[in-house]
DNA sequence: TGTTATGTTGCCAT
DNA sequence: TATGGCAACATAAC
């Protein structure tokens, strides 16, 4: 569910209706260490009567910044939800931590699989974090030769270095399938082998999944769902992930596409097109260039 | 009914 | 330091 496009995608929809707000009150209510080693009253000691004057992102991690300068750090993890309902609905299932508006409304995180935190954290700790992700794939600043950089002389197989957040922020499990798609890249190719040239359909692959992801609303695959609770359209647009279990046909060559575990997660190939082996150096183009086409992900539906 | 897989990360061993 | 394996947890699907 949530990598980057998720999250962002979670933050737009939070962002207009907590922006200005006060919270007013904090409710704890299954899953205590949701909140770490606060308790319900250490916590709402700190962030009852602040005001929410931004809602950030960095990688996978939202950032609710209160007017002193602190911050309310939430990490979806695999099931992690942020809903926003009037005070007088229901717990939805699930349900930690409320956060209570003085609009009426409620914040509320909700996690089926309790792996998900929401942290009072100061300044400083924000730094912190900054500094030990990867740089952001969509900002501008992230160039293919910044990707080599951080690819430089790593001997680990390129999806786990690609899932590592430290080398670049907000890559997980599906996107980093697509995007090996797209560029063509074998899985298991070792990170700091790659040639100049697959390095870059690498970084515009990166970058075309996350924009797609994002102009969708983020991938639906079980239960993603931004504050409002509105699915997200991408997973239709997905080349590779998921289509390895039932051998689903790539959409570029037709031959099914392959179920694989790398670095303990199931990754989705085509064989054919994802070559297992490094290209022979050839001076000037070769067909091993070519990136996947962006457009035909969408197979076309049999009447 | 038991086994296995699931979108993430941190801790531990090598 | 870099890399790989696994646990944390609940549920669905096979």
């Amino acid at each position: 569910m949530p990598e980057l496009p998720e999250v962002e995608t979670v933050r737009r929809s939070v962002e207009p209706l907590v922006l200005g707000r006060t919270i007013v009150a904090v409710r704890l209510e299954q899953f205590f260490r949701v909140i770490g080693d606060d308790t319900v009253s250490t916590l709402s000691a700190k962030v009852v009567n602040r005001s929410i004057v931004a809602v950030s992102r960095r990688g996978k991690y939202l950032y609710l910044l209160l007017d002193d300068g602190t911050a309310i750090q939430i990490h979806l993890r695999m099931t992690g939800r942020l809903v926003l309902t009037p005070r007088e609905e229901p717990p939805v299932r699930f349900q930690h931590l409320t956060f209570e508006l003085d609009n009426g409304t409620d914040l509320r995180f909700a996690d089926q699989r309790k792996f998900g935190r929401v942290l009072h954290v100061p300044a400083v700790a924000m730094q912190e974090l900054h500094e030990r992700l990867g740089p952001e794939p969509l900002a501008q600043s992230f160039s293919a030769n910044r990707l080599a950089k951080r690819l430089e002389r790593r001997m680990g197989r390129l999806k786990p270095v690609l899932l590592d957040q430290s080398v670049i922020g907000g890559l997980g499990n599906i996107y980093v399938d697509e995007a090996l798609f797209v560029a063509r890249l074998h899985p298991c190719r070792i990170a700091g082998e790659l040639t100049p040239r697959e390095i870059q359909r690498l970084h515009r692959a990166i970058r075309h999944v996350l924009r797609q992801g994002l102009a969708n609303n983020g991938t639906t695959v079980s239960t993603f769902q931004d504050a409002t609770g509105a699915e997200g359209t991408n997973a239709q647009h997905l080349r590779v992930y998921g289509r390895g279990t039932i051998g689903l046909p790539c959409v570029r060559c037709g031959r099914p596409i392959s179920r694989i575990v790398v670095g303990g997660r199931g990754t989705h190939i085509c064989l054919r097109c994802q070559p297992e082996a490094p290209p022979v150096e050839l001076i000037g183009a070769s067909p091993q260039d070519e990136m996947i086409p962006f457009a035909p992900a969408v197979l076309k539906k049999s009447p």
